[in-house]
DNA sequence: TCACGGGTTGCAATCGTTTGCCACTATTTG
DNA sequence: CAAATAGTGGCAAACGATTGCAACCCGTGA
């Protein structure tokens, strides 16, 4: 565990490590980099010193010349929100099998940050990961001409990306639904900004109008617990049976403040949320919810990216994956009161 | 939003404001950095063009000769650790505010790991925090010697920190069950290895001995929720009326388990859990625990770390913070059942 | 014996920025 | 009026690594 290394204070530098074998810095760097263009003595004498001194490369000085950092910087709209843990988890462990380090970024769910830090960081990084990304279509594709990305969760022509096919389990949520005796059901809107917002919005309607009940649209509303009080008293004001939300955080904040209106989920209404975030299995009741691959998504939004910055592998590797999702049927969802007065 | 720049491809450097401005890139480099150093018009040109040509610093190349990079490490033991997420985010925002990006890193919960990685990535961050280090108090001194770090809720001799006085919490909650006429209470243990479980435990033998309590210690067992199912089995067998958690995770997998098995909390058991993370509030029932200021641990020890990577601050900066920790009654403790069979 | 070539190694430029030092000008001071 | 001084700006050397090019050694084939 503990490195030899630090001489004379700081660290050890290939000049060191050259000085002390008797070969010139440059062979020192190709012995340890370049393995192949060194006589195998000489390199083993070198590895040997490098050991000893406990030499790490300085990765500044590396980034300098080969425009490599090893760093990828992993943009979250709001680390405050759990969804965004799953996406910084899947992100972390497959960056670190890599040997890639984490950059992580909030962009308080501002395009003008996005865009700003980007531009700031961006000798920092070889790539990046944007998920939930605010940016407009135009400037996201003309960001992905200028630097390697993917985005996750959202779909832009000319863009790489992960999406996590949430409107597709908003089909089979519906059909949930319906097959409770639901035929009025509300949408509880997310950002307006927001892309898997919109397209949730979307296949709800598409849905709805397939099973021939009312959908209607909430909000919209900050995706936080805290707005689940408002969007809980929307929900009860626009006489619906069931809602889906647009994401867990907030089905969960209208779960508590319904259990402080004494309103009975799912008894008087019934709720489903979307990603299955943590927590979703044991608030109460417990809420059924579309189960979204959001650690799977980080992991493949790397995969994605590490691959299109090798240049050895094909140029045209896959440039969009589509991740299932799946409803999850816990105890927030029951049969319909009927319609209420 | 969009910046001007990137003439010929990539990003502009000092070398072609300085042309651009006529000056050398020695003085472009000071208009923008050192503005004192240079006269105010040069440097508004310099400005200028800087702006026109959407300069922005080569953080690397800075890096190599000033020695400092703008970025923090900031290592957790567990990213999927909800306790860690506050850490994320306290640190996060306080970085932000100040300009430094966060470098993340799962430690895995390994020293070895948490070692090697600090050395390998060295040249890449200024200085790093350490949440929850398992590295021994030998080594982790050795570290913070030869560079700045803070470390949360470990205290060393010589290594700046902030802890969260979780001990102290502890005591009011063996008062708080005392109270509720319990009288044979565990303490379910967490890792070893961790600091924070080994203060909590000692905090809770004191703390039942001056109640004139029995106190047992049940575990280890791995922080995570689905070592609950063990933990609640454990304390079923150990017939005791109450426990307190290592942490909420534990504590709220225990819940779950217990449900599952018919006991009910708190009727037949009660359970403290520790730090209130995300979920303690809206589980079922919801979690009687000690409520930590994880968030604001992080802000503070990124600016205890900024602090001391500040040549004009005095060097002998407060080097360790405490900050309480209270007990927030909720409903999975309740009066005890009396003595088991 | 000589030219050739493969295998190794070194020299030196380069990446983009910072910074110590010197030069020059204009202003102040004795 | 000479000299000290403050205010500006440029030159060039770092920082630590990578890499194109040239040099060298040695063995081989002619």
């Amino acid at each position: 565990m503990e490195s030899e290394g630090e001489r004379a204070g700081r660290p050890a530098t290939l000049a060191d490590i050259a000085m002390r074998a008797g070969v010139a810095t440059s062979t020192a760097s190709r012995a340890l980099s370049n393995p192949g263009r060194v006589n195998a003595a000489t390199r083993e004498r070198i590895e040997r010193v490098a050991a000893e001194l406990g030499y790490s490369p300085n990765s500044q000085a590396r980034a300098l010349t080969s425009g490599r950092t090893g760093a990828i910087a992993v943009l979250v709209s709001d680390v405050t929100n759990p969804f965004y843990f799953g996406i910084i988890r899947g992100t972390q462990r497959q960056l670190k099998a890599s040997g890639y380090s984490q950059l992580l970024i909030d962009t308080e769910e501002s395009d003008q940050n996005e865009d700003a830090l980007l531009h700031r960081l961006r000798s920092s990084f070889d790539g990046a990961i944007l998920s939930a990304s605010r940016l407009s279509d135009r400037a996201l594709a003309e960001l992905a001409a200028e630097l390697p990305l993917v985005a996750i969760n959202r779909q832009t022509r000319g863009v790489p990306s992960v999406v996590i096919d949430t409107p597709g389990g908003i089909v089979q949520a519906v059909g949930h639904l319906v097959s409770l005796g639901h035929h009025e059901i509300a949408y509880v809107s997310g950002p307006e900004t927001s892309w898997s917002n919109e397209s949730r919005w979307r296949a709800f309607v598409k849905a709805t109008a397939a099973h021939g009940v009312t959908g209607k649209r909430l909000g919209p509303f900050s995706p936080r617990q805290r707005a689940g009080a408002a969007a809980a008293d929307a929900a009860l004001n626009a006489g619906v049976t069931a809602v889906i939300a647009f994401n867990d955080l907030l089905a969960i904040g209208m779960l508590q403040h319904l259990a402080s209106r004494g309103v009975r989920v799912p008894h008087d209404l019934s709720i489903v949320g979307c990603d299955d975030i943590f927590g979703a299995d044991f608030c109460n009741p417990p809420l059924t919810t579309l189960t979204a691959p959001i650690e799977q998504a980080g992991r493949l939004a790397v995969t994605l990216l590490l691959a299109r910055l090798d240049p050895r592998s094909a140029p045209s590797a896959r440039q969009a994956a589509v991740l299932p999702t799946y409803l999850t049927v816990r105890s927030s969802t029951g049969r319909s009161p009927g319609p209420r007065a």
